[in-house]
DNA sequence: ATTATTTGCGCAAACGTTTTCGTGTTGAAA
DNA sequence: TTTCAACACGAAAACGTTTGCGCAAATAAT
């Protein structure tokens, strides 16, 4: 077992000093041809490759970007991920993963592991709890510290920062609004509490659409689903909840559901009841994951672009961390303008709604 | 914005040297109560924290693992992950992915962009192009370079490593049984090719079942799909070489299929061909993945443990790695023994199979 | 032959730590 | 008073790089 060769060990197996190793490494013309040909050769032939933690603390700059998100086993979160390893292998740089598991604490505890120099730059989706809680010291600290922050689609107004987000409002209501033209009478949406802003947003995109075809809205026909009934350790209490949701509205003919779970149980249980879809219940969903693909009948679903979410944040993220050396002496930063990217998203029609 | 501060800084400040405020922060009894006292609320006041990066330069170890996988968005390797994640977590550790995308190059790309010194050691499954090429000289370079790796699910015998693996033979011998006890006679196989090991694994668990029941096993009865029709693109192809398969053994009363992919392109062709699941046809996958779960009908599939996996890969290489430091005088390494975990299986029922 | 210029290379600093060793000051023992 | 240990702290090296600068030797110009 030979351990990796340091510019120390060619310089001293060649009797030369470190430094005309490292500038006959880097082609400096500083070395003459001579001894700049002896050293490359040696350096291939016992691989050399000079060691990124040597180089990161020299640099300052780590080329790691940090994402934090709140789960991993979860389609939509892998495809931003891989999203963003795509654009950030391109660019040289690498990609360090904490789950936040959608807890607060854990949350705070893996950015300040990596704050302290192991990265260069955050992607990250808040975890519920802390959406729960309000609390977002933890980004603001990090931030003042100089150190940017791509935030995706659970976002928050009060952070200022670059943000990639789905375009929910208007995807729901095209959701929404292909139901209507569907011919649905009652459709019904489950969501989840207000303080998730996606499911905020989803619903407002419902209630928008309805409202534009001058269809009150009626609250019955809305169910909020409590986000402690999300993991899948929970699925009973969801169709539970979803079954008592349909004995209390016996004309549902239409459902949207904010995420692809909600939106296969509802078709299960409406099954369960006796109804055909899409005959009797057409059904939407959000993001397009494996569930809506192969689900039986096939989900029409609203789709997210995920992995261009994850490109795109990384290149937000990325495009900061260069400009940020370019004007390094400018000491005076002049006024930071953050963008807000939005992402479209696509209706994937499929086999639970009718096909006109 | 204020940066970092660093111990330099405190030193300043306080006008003390720097290693004094390193000592006191240490908690080191060489430095007197006053001074100690008069740093630790200075950094506190400013929210020091070590630098990582000259932490690990410092100490030539950076509490990091490395992940190489062939693809994220894959329901068994994210579960994978997030057990690597969990424990490396607990441990101290952070993890950092790399994507093979199933292609050798970008595995070894992947591979030696880390090993200059950004992590301890790898955790990784092989991708299929380099199990097909069959080179490993990149896996061993990292192993020779005192760089320690575990292997998890798709491994290779010729590499000197621990491994992690699942019991891909008495996990499909077992579905197998279950088949034949329910009455299957005529059971077929939907598996890849035989260079996936896994794939080769399942195959043997299926014909050593048949053999111990005294069952011939049939050629025709075995469809070995191409890796290349598993991506989500080649849906598909996939269904119509299955279909074909259906069309060229009419008398299949059994399935057993070496993920879920297959086993769910298998029921949806069987109830095309006017079977009922599983009164006329009883199908069982491997991975439990959330497809299964949601079917429907819902898949009787043989668990995996993904996580458990995961879990026991972190702490067989972090194990390693300490172990590596205790005895780092020892320089002599006195024949590493390298361990094969073996994950055991778990046939989960559900309605795919007849309840007896 | 003397001076000027180029060439080729090494020194040292810097990035932020930790840690060993040395040293000046104090207080107590002789 | 002298001697010595205990105390409190600083200097410096080390981890592996890159790079500006200085300096000697070799070459060129005068």
């Amino acid at each position: 077992m030979r351990r990796k060769v340091t510019l120390k060990q060619i310089a001293r197996e060649l009797d030369v000093s470190i430094s005309t190793v490292s500038k006959a490494l880097r082609h400096s013309k500083e070395i003459s041809e001579d001894t700049r040909e002896k050293v490359q050769a040696f350096a291939k032939l016992y691989h050399y490759r000079p060691n990124n933690i040597a180089l990161s603390l020299k640099n300052r700059k780590t080329k790691t970007i940090g994402i934090i998100i709140p789960e991993i086993v979860h389609h939509f979160f892998s495809k931003v991920i891989r999203g963003i390893e795509l654009v950030a292998n391109n660019r040289g740089y690498n990609v360090i993963v904490g789950l936040s598991n959608e807890a607060f604490d854990k949350e705070v505890i893996n950015m300040e592991m990596l704050a302290n120099g192991s990265i260069d730059g955050f992607i990250l989706s808040i975890s519920k709890q802390t959406l729960l809680q309000q609390d977002y010291h933890h980004f603001n600290e990090t931030i003042n510290q100089g150190m940017p922050i791509v935030m995706f689609d659970r976002v928050v107004n009060e952070i200022n920062c670059d943000k990639v987000i789905v375009d929910d409002l208007n995807g729901s209501k095209r959701a929404v609004e292909k139901l209507l033209s569907n011919g649905c009478k009652n459709i019904a949406i489950i969501t989840t509490k207000d303080y998730v802003s996606v499911g905020r947003l989803r619903t407002q995109g419902y209630l928008e659409a309805l409202e534009e075809h001058k269809i009150y809205s009626k609250s019955s026909l809305i169910l909020k689903i409590d986000v402690e009934l999300d993991s899948e350790d929970h699925l009973d209490d969801l169709e539970k909840e979803i079954e008592q949701f349909f004995k209390n509205n016996k004309n549902i003919d239409g459902i949207f559901a904010v995420n692809e779970l909600y939106a296969i149980t509802a078709m299960k249980v409406a099954r369960k009841f006796g109804n055909q879809i899409p005959d009797d219940i057409q059904v939407i969903g959000f993001t397009d994951g494996v569930l809506s693909k192969h689900a039986t009948p096939s989900l029409t679903t609203v789709s997210q672009h995920a992995q261009d979410m994850g490109e795109k944040a990384a290149d937000l993220l990325i495009n900061r961390l260069e400009l940020d050396i370019d004007q390094e002496e400018g000491e005076e930063e002049e006024e930071e303008h953050y963008q807000t990217v939005i992402i479209e998203t696509e209706l994937i029609e499929r086999d639970s709604t009718k096909a006109l």
